[in-house]
DNA sequence: AGCACGCCGACT
DNA sequence: GTCGGCGTGCTC
């Protein structure tokens, strides 16, 4: 074989490492950057891998080289704009290309299996079925009996709809086809889609929104759309996606969780008319497939998705909208550690379109970005269902007497509302019954063997659960320290608040909501559905109650817990509080009376308390913007962690010891603060150490990032142990 | 990540 | 004598 009849493809793999594989390929056959291919890997597998470059020399001995086993695409499956998108996310994130780009396809294209978009057909009538008397085939009464379904349904029938009305259909219509009865005609899924007239009516703030984004329609701009509850910030993006979409590109929507935005979906649905596609992880593997292909072949207008949705390829991109832009679940916590909103951001700016990121309680990064110039603010002030806001009311606990977690002024407030036949929500973001147990004898604790942190006792299971790992204890009788039977339970979680709703008010119905409540499908839904129709008097409910949903009946929010996020260690807690308190206190109040939010707190003087009750995060966000620039924390500086687990301690120190001086080699401004062992050090019997990497340059700071990557990965104490890099952390567990 | 190779403990 | 534990090393 003479060296020009082959080529040699770059090829990248779903496994760990940071390098590409080169292979032969013979020049007859096509290949280029973005297709699959079969390839031999080590000794005996087969893996699909993606060739990302074509050329004609390799780094490796000539004869160490396989060939390609087979082509898997016809044409380039990801676009070279995307290519580069995901190799600066692997850049970026210091995470193996090969992981990024397969984490980045859908699970069949990831298995090899064909990139084809399935083609409905529609079955119907010829001209001589259509003549034919159905009584002819009495001789075979299957035909007939299709023969009779066509007729009653002129526009035709799919093969899903003709199965579910006569079962097992595909001898007969072969039958009936051969006779020349009836035809299959090709149904293309676009073809359905309809723009119906329905406009929304927007109020003066809304079109001034739209009209100061849709300037940048054609080019990269990143609007942070910061609008209070029930602005209607949906109206907003429907009125863009609409422009985007009736000038023949496509929008692509992300949301926090699918399960949460059901009113949101459907709004859009309705409102935009056009099909809307989805892409969450409930679809089924082909359905996700099937999304994904009608995305990258522009035949999608609106792709609306969760995380993973922001690698949607996309034909032709025109906006790309991040709603609820500060929540947490935009960021992949294991693996992969990504964050779409970041993504999202960079797409647009590859992409030359716009980025509209939209919160009522917008992220300090984002406020930061506005400060200096990067985004463009657009607010919107006013709500269109004119709620007023809630009045929030602060309760000293201090020296308070309390029954169970509850202060005597916040039963009263409860009793008020019930009295009045109002509802009321109770939010305390701890599900179980008590965080703690403890022995009044010696102070044993129940904690996790694996964990070592406490364990909660969830009255219902009568089991002690960790809430970080899977594992559970039945719970003791007795000390398994000293033998004595006082055990207390320390503390209030929802299931113990239930039950001390339910002692003081005996004839209220209470309904909890939370993951141990909604465990099972579709039970979320049917609590909701129950809260609306009036089923409902007290819910005690955690953070999943929180976001998206609005019950009517709703008067009184009662805060039962506040200070743990104005105390953590996590510099991030207030924030985060600050949004959950915001997002929370929006369920209270309708449009005839206003609501009403109680929070108990043992620290009523605090600053950021006091900022939070006058109802105005925006100042809230400046005082905390100051506090972090003045304690030099993101985003004035920027964090990436390096996590260590160990099996045994004495494996992570010399590990940490070679890293943090390859670093200190680089002389540059990179401040290194630990290793410490992680917040919860012990995970499923392995130990968890961290350290925290912070600089001001981000960029120098990058530049460094991949080679010292690079040679701490080829450390050999790196072999003994497992880490991982998370630039921009967004939790510290 | 897989998968093989390799070197030491408890078993039919 | 072997089956199998997981440490180590390699993948174009």
């Amino acid at each position: 074989m003479s060296a020009s009849s082959i080529c040699i493809v770059q090829v990248v793999l779903p496994v760990p490492l940071r390098r590409t594989f080169d292979y032969l390929v013979d020049k007859k056959t096509r290949v280029s950057p973005g297709m699959r291919v079969l390839v031999p890997f080590g000794r005996k597998r087969k893996q699909v891998g993606l060739i990302i470059k074509v050329s004609n020399t390799s780094e490796i001995d000539k004869n160490k080289l396989k060939y390609i086993n087979q082509t898997l695409d016809k044409e380039p499956l990801l676009a070279k704009a995307h290519l580069h998108l995901l190799q600066w996310a692997s850049d970026y994130y210091q995470h193996p290309l090969g992981e990024v780009i397969f984490h980045a396809l859908p699970v069949l294209i990831r298995q090899g299996k064909a990139a084809k978009i399935r083609t409905s057909f529609r079955w119907q009538l010829t001209a001589a079925g259509q003549a034919t008397e159905t009584a002819s085939l009495h001789r075979a009464p299957k035909q007939k009996s299709i023969l009779e379904l066509l007729q009653a349904h002129p526009d035709g029938l799919t093969h899903d709809e003709l199965r579910a009305l006569t079962g097992n259909y595909s001898a007969p219509l072969k039958a009936l086809a051969a006779k020349g009865l009836v035809d299959k005609k090709e149904c293309h899924e676009q073809a359905q889609a309809r723009y119906p007239e329905k406009h929304i009516q927007l109020n003066a703030e809304q079109s001034a929104a739209v009209n100061s984004i849709e300037k940048t329609l054609d080019k990269y701009q990143c609007v942070l759309l910061d609008g209070v509850t029930g602005s209607g910030k949906t109206e907003v993006y429907i009125a863009l996606v609409r422009q985007v979409i009736t000038d023949g590109r496509q929008a692509l929507i992300l949301v926090p969780e699918i399960g949460l935005t059901p009113q949101f979906i459907s709004r859009l649905q309705q409102q935009l008319g056009a099909r809307l596609v989805v892409l969450h992880s409930a679809l089924s593997a082909n359905e996700r497939l099937q999304n994904w292909l009608l995305a990258k072949l522009g035949q999608a207008p609106v792709i609306l998705g969760t995380r993973s949705a922001i690698w949607a390829p996309m034909m032709r991109p025109g906006l790309i909208i991040v709603d609820e832009e500060h929540d947490l679940s935009y960021k992949q916590q294991d693996g992969f550690r990504y964050s779409a909103r970041d993504i999202a951001i960079m797409r647009g700016k590859l992409a030359a379109i716009p980025v509209v990121l939209g919160s009522a309680t917008p992220s300090m990064e984002s406020y930061q970005n506005v400060n200096d110039g990067k985004f463009l603010s657009v607010g919107l002030a006013q709500r269109i269902d004119e709620i007023k806001p809630p009045q929030i009311r602060l309760i000293d606990m201090r020296a308070q007497p309390m029954t169970g977690a509850l202060s005597a002024a916040l039963i009263q407030a409860i009793g008020k509302e019930l009295k009045h036949n109002k509802q009321v929500l109770l939010f305390l973001n701890r599900r179980g019954f008590s965080p703690v147990m403890m022995c009044h004898q010696c102070g044993w604790l129940a904690n996790c063997r694996r964990c070592e942190i406490p364990l909660t006792y969830h009255k219902h299971k009568n089991k002690l659960l960790c809430h970080h790992c899977t594992s559970q204890r039945p719970v003791p009788r007795v000390c398994p320290e000293c033998g004595c039977a006082e055990l207390l339970l320390i503390g209030h979680g929802t299931e113990r608040l239930t039950e001390t709703l339910t002692d003081i008010f005996p004839a209220a119905k209470i309904l909890r909501i939370d993951r141990d409540s909604t465990r099972r499908k579709g039970s979320m839904n049917a609590l909701v559905d129950a809260i609306n129709a009036g089923q409902a008097d007290i819910l005690v409910g955690t953070q999943m109650l929180a976001k998206g949903h609005h019950f009517p009946k709703l008067t009184l929010v009662g805060i039962v817990d506040i200070d743990r996020g104005l105390f953590s260690a996590d510099f991030r807690a207030s924030e985060r509080m600050a949004q959950l308190f915001i997002q929370v206190s929006g369920r209270a109040g309708r449009a005839t009376d206003p609501g009403l939010v109680v929070v108990q707190t043992h620290y009523p003087q605090h600053p950021l308390l006091q900022r939070l009750i006058q109802h105005d995060y925006a100042s809230f966000a400046r005082s905390l913007l100051q506090e972090r620039k003045s304690t030099n924390l993101p985003p004035f500086s920027y964090l990436a962690l390096l996590r260590v687990e160990a099996n045994q301690a004495a494996m992570s120190e010399p590990f940490f010891r070679e890293a943090i001086a390859l670093l200190a080699d680089k002389k540059h401004n990179f401040e290194t603060y630990g290793p410490i062992p992680a917040p919860i050090a012990k995970r499923s019997g392995r130990l968890r150490y961290q350290l925290l990497i912070l600089t001001n340059e981000r960029n120098e700071f990058r530049r460094h990032l991949g080679n010292w990557c690079r040679q701490i990965e080829a450390l050999p104490s790196a072999k003994k142990i497992r880490w991982s890099l998370d630039v921009d952390p967004q939790d510290m567990l």
